[in-house]
DNA sequence: TCCTCTGCTGACAACGTTGTCAGGGAGTGT
DNA sequence: ACACTCCCTGACAACGTTGTCAGCAGAGGA
């Protein structure tokens, strides 16, 4: 029982295809009795538009779609973006294609191909490590490209960002206040900008003061590497009094770890990125928080913006982070 | 600067249209010459198929995507789902169209009618409260439609759940093993079949042992109604000695709440629904897991099945809880 | 009465692609 | 040398829809 098409309405309505894809655009002009007998038979085949068909042959060819692709939809970060620009796609009447890449470029890749082949108006993408030069106008034809949480490399667009550098330095600024000289830092892989950023904020606070970097510890992706890594720095010379953890699952990983050791009321601990529940942990783990709400909305709204006719050069747009202070950052340094 | 299409590529590498085709489609039978001259035509034009035209000329017609509605992208529950699914499309080579109903039935049918309108191949649908009986054959034209997380009302159709009435009543004979007898029950919304459904059980549990049931708060829906909902539990006669919390944000919401009474470590706590660091915290939190990556696996195939072209009787497909000690629960009843 | 104008309707082609089919050229066997 | 395959290629139509345009009927004016 195949699905009813204009034409199964129009021969039941008796009258021409035209006319019924008239009445269902509302287009003005069409006999009272005419729409009639055609909202009729559209109800009684429960005939549904082929958008797809339509958009292929409208003026614009635009399928109402934008294409979203993400580190991993399940990810609370991700998919907060995620949340957010689907708000704003919503207010345009414009549905949205979610992928994940994990840190896969072929995948990246893959993932905007299979997107462009469904002729998406817009994509809006946080890039893998990688580069994105493939991403020529060519290829794209003009389609709307916003990147968003990690600039893209091998080409110049929109990107919406925070920065990274700058509330790595307020992190640690903020353990430094709090009397610690050695300071671990917890990142995620070195092939990530935001980790090398959020790296180099840690060094910028440090040497500020004239302070020696404490262990450093990168390439830590899951919350069982980092668990492990703490241990590991406890178990070494030196131990630090507090730790700067760049990511989220870093930093309950280390929150873990700490636990088992029974240290999470001695060593100070600033997390890079805001997590559900981080207030009602004992003690409350203070963070550095990115607005992923912010970025959503407004990667999303400058797709939308492009889409209206708006022209301006590729700019970055920088999003602020808020220092929450909740307990485990503001644990003093005994010495 | 449009897009490339086919014809243009043909008109370069002079070469009837059909032929570019068949090399896009890697179709045998193609002199190599050919192929080299349409593969060059197609990298210098930067040529990408037009999958959404192709599929509507295709003999099946299918468009390689499917529409998942859940309540909400950005909820860890929804969004684990979402994920599961999109390991069992990529897969089959299938995107997904992605959206949040937030318990609106008005946006399942916007959203239903936008994926349908978009020739979806499938429909994966966790239903707002409400009726999905116009969901009817007609309207879908044969397209696979799978619920999941709730049942569907006035249609039948494949639907993944778990067994909400036998969980509840699971967590609730774990409260009085441990020697609670008044047991107060907060849950979602009585609209909600999956609520309705966890307060049966903790009748259940409860009539098994001759208690009367506690206190019974139903349409807490939020984590700051659940946390004002306990503070007045615990200002009435004969505060409950322990809490049943039937979901996920009102759990988060009590125990919020234990915590400023200071209470959380002598009140009992059991939530229905697993969610992220309830290990972490003091105590950790006991409750009835459900397996959302299970459910999504499970629900995505059953799609797949059917465009395979496998038929069956339309079935429930009940995934089963388990019960997670961590603590909160397991707390004695002093009395 | 005739002409013009307006309003409604449908025929036709096209969007970008592929299924079908027929035709031409080269190769094989006698 | 001739017939017969087989292989490759392109012309054509069609998928479901809409933009364009021409035609027709009825109303209004001279």
């Amino acid at each position: 029982m195949a699905r009813a098409t204009l034409r199964d309405v129009a021969r039941l309505a008796e009258v021409s295809p035209k006319t019924v894809s008239r009445v269902v655009n509302r287009e003005a002009g069409v006999t009272p009795a005419k729409v009639a007998a055609v909202t009729a038979a559209i109800e009684k085949l429960g005939y549904r538009p082929n958008f797809t068909a339509s958009s292929l042959r409208r003026a614009n060819g635009r399928t109402a779609t934008i294409g979203v692709v993400l580190e991993n939809v399940a990810n609370p970060f991700s998919s907060t973006l995620h949340r957010a620009m689907e708000d704003v796609a919503r207010e345009h009447g414009v549905a949205i294609l979610a992928g994940s890449v994990d840190e896969d470029p072929a995948r990246e890749r893959a993932l905007i191909s299979t997107f462009a082949g469904r002729q998406v108006d817009g994509l809006v993408v946080a890039p893998a490590s990688g580069n994105q030069g493939y991403l020529t106008a060519e290829i794209l034809g003009g389609t709307p490209l916003v990147f968003v949480d990690r600039p893209p490399v091998g080409i110049s667009a929109d990107t919406v960002v925070i920065d990274n550098r700058a509330g790595a330095r307020r992190a640690v600024d903020h353990l430094i206040t709090h009397g610690h000289r050695t300071i671990g830092y917890l990142g995620d892989l070195r092939s990530i900008a935001t980790a090398r950023d959020r790296l180099q904020g840690y060094r910028d606070a440090l040497a500020d003061e004239g302070i020696r970097p404490g262990p450093v510890v990168e390439d830590v992706h899951t919350e069982s590497e980092a668990e492990r890594a703490v241990h590991r720095l406890f178990a070494a010379d030196r131990p630090p009094t507090a730790l700067f953890t760049a990511q989220n699952l870093v930093t309950i990983g280390a929150i873990r770890a700490l636990r088992s050791l029974g240290r999470q009321h001695t060593v100070a601990l600033v997390g890079f990125d805001d997590f559900p529940l981080a207030d009602l942990l004992e003690p409350g783990v203070t963070v550095v928080a990115q607005d992923p709400t912010a970025m959503g909305r407004l990667a999303a709204s400058l797709v939308f913006r492009r889409l209206a006719g708006e022209q301006w050069e590729p700019a970055v747009h920088v999003i602020p982070t808020r220092l929450i202070t909740r307990g485990s950052g503001e644990i003093q340094n005994a010495v």
